[in-house]
DNA sequence: TTGCCTCGAGATCA
DNA sequence: CTCGAGGCAA
């Protein structure tokens, strides 16, 4: 007899147990016990209840998990209706508010304002009989709307029963349930990893997650909640102010916002607004807004309501960072490279701060991701300082001759065939120079400053150029003079001859810009650095060979002579795959034979160790795929007669006086920049680099220390994260002072 | 800043 | 072969 008792005791204090760890987790956010201890608790409370069911209570912690599916949601009728609010855009709106507040009441009262942000999520209502969570409600329109307990009971950070004793009987709270970002990326990542799809926003992945009639899936989303108000409350008399009782709430285990401020007049609310719009990207968790209510309950009641929302509460809404507008079209942009980048053109909208018409579609991938057509009613985004994008379709507002959107076959500027090679991601026009767009993108990239950096030679510039038939290449911007470009539009005297001279005065460069300033697909930056330092001229890096470079292994040249009958006769193969069973090599294994063997039949004649080849020269990050890039860019006739008119033109640098930097001290270290410094970042990466360390663009657990400068983001984080050391900018400046640079 | 791609090294296996 | 790192391009 003893035993029944006993467990009956130890399943009361295991649903006390549970309950306190699972606020300290879901709530204060400060877990006592590793997730396991609570698991065990957890299976021992079940393992009792299901031995005896007579013991099992509706608030034990065990319910949380639901059970059978529902056909459809109950109605449900709120005791209370629930509300909504006004709204104000601005601060003017907000004033207005207050002083119609202000003049409502008698002259003597002092209005003080409970503020908190205005979460983007979906309200609820909650219904506790005696501390126990009997009902949850979803607003509807506001009288009645569907219960959804089921779903409810599953989110952690709502409690199944309220804490301490001194709660009402009947007590309802109203709050929004909402999905935090990081929740809302982690399901988005599990949809799209199950092909399931995924949703566009945390507003309606929370709204979807509620209304799933089997809670075993509203388990699995990450919910949570704020309360922020009340509904019926019976048998116990809440506090004055409407701060107070959220703080009630929060005693009785309820969540609420740590947000929550008490203004005492209309500045300080500005100042509020104005400082939760700034940390706004830097929240936990969407908000569009703040709302503000009278803090004073009486007040409140003086007040009263007008139609359906309270005279006493505003809600001031940002700028809405999502939009909905008219996909009018889509364009394809041609890139240097070639890349055909699907552009979205939109009805204008006023999305986050500014006007968007047009935004990025990124690949062909994406816009059948998000199954986006033209004539979409589309939802656009841009927060924060953000690029703006398309983020998905309404499907439900698709008109029937919304078209699908196709890869063109030709490419829309110089109609050259279009291809995708395939496994790679992006198609590109096959027309190189021929194409008008491609040339245009490579003279910018040479006009560049991080190239030839030609001032005053803007992109517009180029494009008249271009289109006038004045220049075809970057050689011949070398031979315009002021007359021609004088006659450009927007272009005068002036401005034509300070061109003419910063032409004059980008003729003196450096072998790494000028190797970089030619636009060979690959070759950034680092890669025409590392060339020019390894091989200190032009004329060396013009006579490379794949000879030189590209490594042709033994059990290679095996696979070749094994393979060979299946490659084409004569041995050349651009821009083509190779055959099936040689796709492990590259088309640069197969130039480099093709540089010594007219044909198939040749090769065939040749032992495996005839054909095995050793570079001899290495260049850092230069592997066989770069390599044969670089070596086919000097072997067209096109690209030397460019150079050669470049060099006759009088393009030159100082020859490369190798300095040996081995003994600084800061000789091998990788180096990150972020935030902003007080000088640019390109002037610490120059000396950085000179004092013969690396500046990387990426923290990873090689890099030696990361410079932040103010307002670092997620590198910072980063950084810490893997125990990678900290700079600010004293601390660089002093080692690089330290070493005399 | 982000995603894609190449490079290069270490793991794993024949 | 797989994976992390880092460079390039947008």
């Amino acid at each position: 007899m003893s035993d029944l008792f006993a467990e009956e005791a130890r399943a009361e204090e295991l649903r006390k147990l549970l309950q306190y760890h699972n606020h300290r987790y879901y709530v204060l956010d400060d877990p006592e016990i590793p997730d396991v201890e609570y698991d065990k608790l957890l299976r021992e409370l079940q393992q009792i209840e299901a031995d005896r069911p007579d013991l099992r209570t509706i608030d034990s912690p065990t319910q949380r998990v639901g059970g059978a599916a529902l056909d459809a949601f109950e109605q449900v009728t709120h005791a209370i209706p629930m509300l909504s609010l006004d709204n104000a855009f601005d601060d003017d709106e907000f004033a207005a508010f207050d002083q119609r507040v202000k003049d409502r009441l008698s002259r003597s009262a002092t209005v003080r304002y409970a503020a908190e942000p205005k979460l983007d999520g979906l309200a609820i209502s909650l219904r506790y009989e005696q501390g126990v969570l009997v009902q949850a409600a979803t607003r509807g329109d506001g009288t009645t709307g569907e219960n959804v307990t089921a779903n409810v009971r599953t989110i952690g950070s709502i409690p199944l029963r309220l804490s301490g004793n001194d709660y009402p009987e009947v007590l309802e709270v109203r709050g929004e349930i909402f999905m935090p970002k990081a929740g809302f990326d982690a399901l988005n990542e599990r949809q799209r990893a199950k092909g399931e799809k995924t949703f566009a926003n945390p507003r309606n992945a929370a709204a979807g997650s509620l209304r799933q009639l089997d809670s075993k899936i509203t388990a699995t989303r990450p919910l949570a909640m704020y309360c922020y108000g009340l509904g019926e409350v019976v048998g116990h008399s809440m506090a004055t102010s409407q701060s107070e009782n959220m703080r009630l709430l929060a005693n009785w285990g309820l969540p609420t916002s740590p947000e929550l401020k008490v203004c005492k007049d209309s500045a300080e609310c500005a100042a509020y607004f104005a400082s939760i719009g700034e940390r706004r990207d830097g929240l936990a968790y969407d908000i569009d807004g703040v709302v503000f209510k009278v803090d004073q309950v009486e007040l409140q009641k003086q007040l009263g309501f007008v139609a359906r929302a309270p005279r006493w509460a505003i809600a001031q809404k940002f700028p809405a960072q999502e939009q909905l507008t008219l996909l009018e079209a889509v364009e394809f942009q041609v890139g240097r490279t070639g890349a055909l980048t699907p552009v979205a053109r939109l009805k204008p909208v006023f999305v986050g701060g500014v006007t968007v018409s047009n935004a990025t579609l990124h690949n062909m991938d994406e816009i059948e991701r998000k199954d986006i057509r033209v004539g979409d009613t589309v939802i656009v985004r841009r927060a924060g300082d953000v690029i703006p994008e398309v983020v998905s379709a309404v499907l439900s507002d698709r008109p029937d001759d919304a078209k699908p959107i196709h890869m063109p076959e030709q490419c829309p500027v110089c109609e050259s065939q279009v291809v995708r090679i395939s496994g790679e991601a992006v198609a590109r026009c096959t027309g190189g120079l021929f194409c008008q767009a491609q040339r245009k993108e490579a003279i910018k990239h040479f006009a560049s400053r991080k190239a030839m950096d030609i001032d005053g030679l803007g992109d517009k510039i180029v494009e008249q150029l271009v289109d006038e038939q004045l220049i075809k290449d970057p050689a011949d911007l070398f031979a315009l003079d002021v007359a021609t470009v004088a006659k450009l539009e927007r272009m005068a005297e002036k401005s034509a001859s300070n061109l003419i001279s910063s032409l004059d005065k980008a003729k003196h460069t450096t072998l790494p810009r000028f190797l970089f300033s030619l636009g060979i697909l690959g070759i950034g930056e680092t890669m025409a650095m590392n060339i020019a330092n390894t091989l200190g001229s032009l004329e060396a890096v013009q006579k490379l060979t794949l000879h030189d470079l590209v490594e042709l292994k033994l059990s290679q040249a095996k696979a070749f002579l094994k393979y060979a009958s299946a490659l084409p006769k004569e041995l050349r193969v651009p821009m083509m795959q190779p055959p099936m069973d040689l796709k492990w090599c590259s088309s640069a294994h197969i130039e480099l034979l093709a540089e010594q063997y007219d044909s198939v039949a040749d090769l065939l004649k040749q032992s495996p160790e005839a054909l095995v080849n050793q570079p001899t020269i290495s260049i850092e990050g230069l592997g066989d795929v770069l390599a044969e890039k670089l070596v086919m860019f000097f072997r067209q006739p096109h690209n030397q007669d460019v150079l050669n008119k470049l060099i006759a033109a009088g393009v030159q640098w100082p020859a490369i006086e190798k300095v040996d930097v081995s003994d600084s001290e800061l000789s091998g270290l990788s180096f990150v920049l972020t935030g902003t410094l007080s000088q640019p970042r390109e002037s610490y990466k120059a000396r950085l680099l000179a004092a013969g360390a690396k500046v990387v663009g990426s923290v990873s657990k090689n890099t030696n220390y990361l410079v932040a400068g103010e307002s670092a983001g997620s590198k910072l984080s980063k950084a810490e994260s893997l125990g990678v050391p900290v700079l600010d900018e004293a601390a660089i400046e002093a080692m690089l002072a330290k070493s005399g640079f």
